[in-house]
DNA sequence: AAGAGGCCCTGATAGC
DNA sequence: TGCTATCAGGGCCTCT
């Protein structure tokens, strides 16, 4: 489900919610996320004063008072929920839920402040909280990750120097987080739209100009993508739980059989899959 | 080293 | 109604 617009959202929504609020308590309710959580996850968290949120890519990081940091991913299916304490002010009654409901399953993971408590809701478990001890922890679980779109490391020369010799189609790169980290197969789809590139296209066989369109387009899309509160397929959703605009801006992505939107284009949009990935894309400008 | 493929897991939907 | 198959926004691992 999210990709790093998304992530933003969410990191924006908790630090507007959590940041300098101290944690009472934390419930666990299933362990068995991607990876499984510590016996002693809560030691970590309870009394201290979240610091801030951060994001690197699709990763958010939590800081904690105590210098621990949680670093956290919603891998597909992962949601976080605020939900408000009841006008009783105890914490014994949570039905006043914030809109949307929260889901009655699969809800992994709560933690508690005075006045709320947030909740990770993720029904695949492809997500994980993870604990990581120090920065030098955090850099080392993070070192395999490319620059973000945004990096000025992730410029033109890096792009066409790393496309040299590389027989992979464009498309399978964009979803490589080791070349470029925080894109995922919605926006893949939507950024090769906006170069006119077809996915399918070797990478080595891109110039310099192309590369060039898929720096700017890949800013383009995910910056975009931000502003409109990022994108909601089936369930994504910021924090208080209002939906992201941005599917609504699809050129591409689950429009198959539909009209190219580009304008004096006659093709049409086409699905194919990419590695088992679903692939979308015009069938005249995408050449 | 690079690339292809399988796997982790649940839920929604389509087709019979 | 109920079965089965397929697909879904991610990332890691293994094999060649």
């Amino acid at each position: 489900m999210p990709e790093l617009p998304e992530v933003e959202i969410v990191k924006q929504s908790l630090n507007k919610m959590v940041k300098e609020k101290r944690v009472q308590k934390v419930i666990i309710r299933n362990r068995n996320l991607r990876v499984k959580l510590p016996i002693n996850f809560k030691k970590y968290f309870e009394k201290q004063k979240i610091i801030k949120i951060e994001r690197f890519s699709k990763y958010l990081i939590l800081n904690m008072s105590n210098d621990i940091k949680c670093l956290i991913h919603l891998g597909m299916s992962g949601t976080i929920h605020l939900v408000k304490k009841d006008t009783n002010n105890t914490m014994t009654n949570l039905s006043f839920y914030s809109e949307p409901k929260l889901p009655n399953k699969h809800n992994h993971i709560e933690i508690f402040f005075k006045k709320f408590k947030i909740v990770y809701n993720d029904p695949r478990r492809f997500g994980f909280f993870e604990i990581i001890k120090n920065d030098e922890q955090l850099k080392k679980r993070l070192k395999h990750l490319g620059p973000e779109p945004f990096s000025s490391n992730f410029n033109t020369e890096y792009i066409f120097l790393y496309f040299k010799n590389k027989k992979k189609n464009i498309k399978n790169f964009l979803l490589d987080q080791g070349f470029v980290s925080g894109i995922g197969n919605i926006y893949a789809s939507e950024i090769l739209f906006l170069c006119e590139i077809n996915p399918f296209i070797k990478a080595c066989n891109l110039n310099k100009k192309e590369c060039k369109k898929i720096l700017i387009n890949s800013q383009k899309v995910l910056l975009s993508a931000i502003e409109k509160g990022g994108s909601s397929i089936r369930d994504f959703k910021n924090l208080s739980g209002k939906k992201g605009e941005f599917q609504k801006n699809f050129n591409v992505y689950d429009r198959q059989g539909m009209r190219c939107k580009r304008k004096n284009c006659v093709g049409h949009i086409l699905k194919k899959n990419i590695s088992n990935r679903s692939t979308f894309f015009c069938n005249t400008c995408q050449k």
